[in-house]
DNA sequence: TCAAAAGTGTTACAGATACACCCATGT
DNA sequence: ACATGGGTGTATCTGTAACACTTTTGA
């Protein structure tokens, strides 16, 4: 290696917008750490951490990851890098921030890490948070809920096996819509989609009818994207 | 600042992907640079460099753009933060790529920069690039044909006054549709928008009947947007 | 037998597509 | 007068939205 740069460099670091949902209590959580030392010591944070110099970003996102939650194996995917020269008390801090989809109701992320205070919280009731992190998170939410309209990643936030009911309740959390999604029409139009396998299996131990449980095909809308990428165009 | 980091840091660069639109030749074009000095010494390459200290991510790209092509109120906006730990071989060397869009036929970039070669390449037909700059050209393309789609930013590539035919064109050339847009349909989607005035101003110097010329309005798109933000749930 | 969610079809409306001719202008 | 693109309307089809009752299961 015969050539180095000499300019000053600012510090880099991943930070996670980690999204976990339950069908049971149908809200759309995220999991924040309480910082133990200065800067913001004792104000809630987003997971996060430097880089190292021989991994590249999504690497550092997911060791961050398994780190503070042991989890692995879920979606993750960069949202934006934050830059403003002043978001970090400490000097010159960038940082790239990935989120990432956790199905809580089938992986068991361990309840805290180290000596953190690490918790879960609602996404509509935030408490304050360090550095520049309200807007990361809010940024990422904007992210989340403008791709779950046209990308299959609310399957993330499920368990393999679901019913539709609780696909259509997710939809619903995760989008405030002013109104309910209309069961007949949110069933027909997601069937005709092609992307659901229906299984012969059904709900246990629910006191009213069992529901079929349906699996996401990702082979199947991998096809079909392929095949319907260029043929529609919609205009806004 | 009574702070600091210590860790080994990688150098941060800022790389764009200008686009370049003229309705007269009516193709898409992609500002490139030949580069004067090893490594990939004579290979072309994304405009880009190093981030200042004390300016974020988005000011250096507008000044990479500003002393490329001499442009600047332009649409701007970040890609994707490219990591891999041995894309340059001088060392680590994480960058974040902006795009931007420029209409050449109301904007004069100049010529060339300093000593450096500069030149408009069709996307079509782009010479092998140096460093990782034909992953990060491949996302920029992506992007911009998918976000054509649903956010008006075609416009940008525009002069602020135009016949309805060079938009329709214009989409014709980002995205590569298999069957040309239908005039008639075109025209009445597009319009049925509202965020199009039409002008008391026709095409000059042509030899056929001259078009009528419209601009795109800005504030009448976002109070939409406001307004259908959350009434609407396409599902992909 | 009651409570609670599953599952099912039809009608009305809106938006998308397909299609052909006359008009205005410059050469 | 001719070549070139501008501008216009209708019929059909497809997808979306609105809406209520019966079925199954556990308590």
């Amino acid at each position: 290696m015969s050539y180095t740069y000499k300019y000053p460099r600012p510090a880099l670091t991943v930070d996670c917008v980690v999204f976990g949902y339950s069908s049971s209590n149908a809200n759309l959580q995220v999991l924040l750490i309480q910082r133990g030392i200065e800067p913001y010591k004792g104000a809630w944070a987003l997971p996060g951490g430097f880089v190292n110099m021989d991994e590249d970003l999504e690497t550092a996102a997911k060791r961050e990851l398994q780190e503070e939650t042991g989890v692995c194996n879920v979606f993750l995917e960069q949202l934006f890098t934050f830059s403003a020269p002043q978001r970090d008390p400490r000097g010159r801090v960038v940082s790239v921030a990935y989120y990432a989809l956790i199905p809580l109701d089938s992986v068991q992320p361990k309840a805290a890490d180290d000596a953190d205070n690490v918790a879960w919280y609602n996404v509509n009731k935030l408490p304050p948070l360090a550095f520049d992190h309200s807007l990361i998170m809010d940024t990422a939410l904007r992210r989340l809920r403008a791709k779950v309209r046209y990308q299959p990643i609310g399957f993330e936030l499920l368990p393999p096996k679901f019913p539709l009911s609780a696909l259509r309740i997710l939809y619903q959390s995760i989008l405030n819509l002013d109104k309910p999604l209309e069961k007949r029409n949110f069933r027909k139009k997601i069937l005709k989609l092609g992307i659901l396998n229906p299984l012969d299996e059904y709900q246990q131990g629910v006191a009213h009818r069992a529901a079929r449980l349906y699996s996401f095909d990702k082979q199947k809308y991998e096809q079909l994207q392929k095949r319907e990428a260029v043929l529609s165009f919609d205009l806004f």
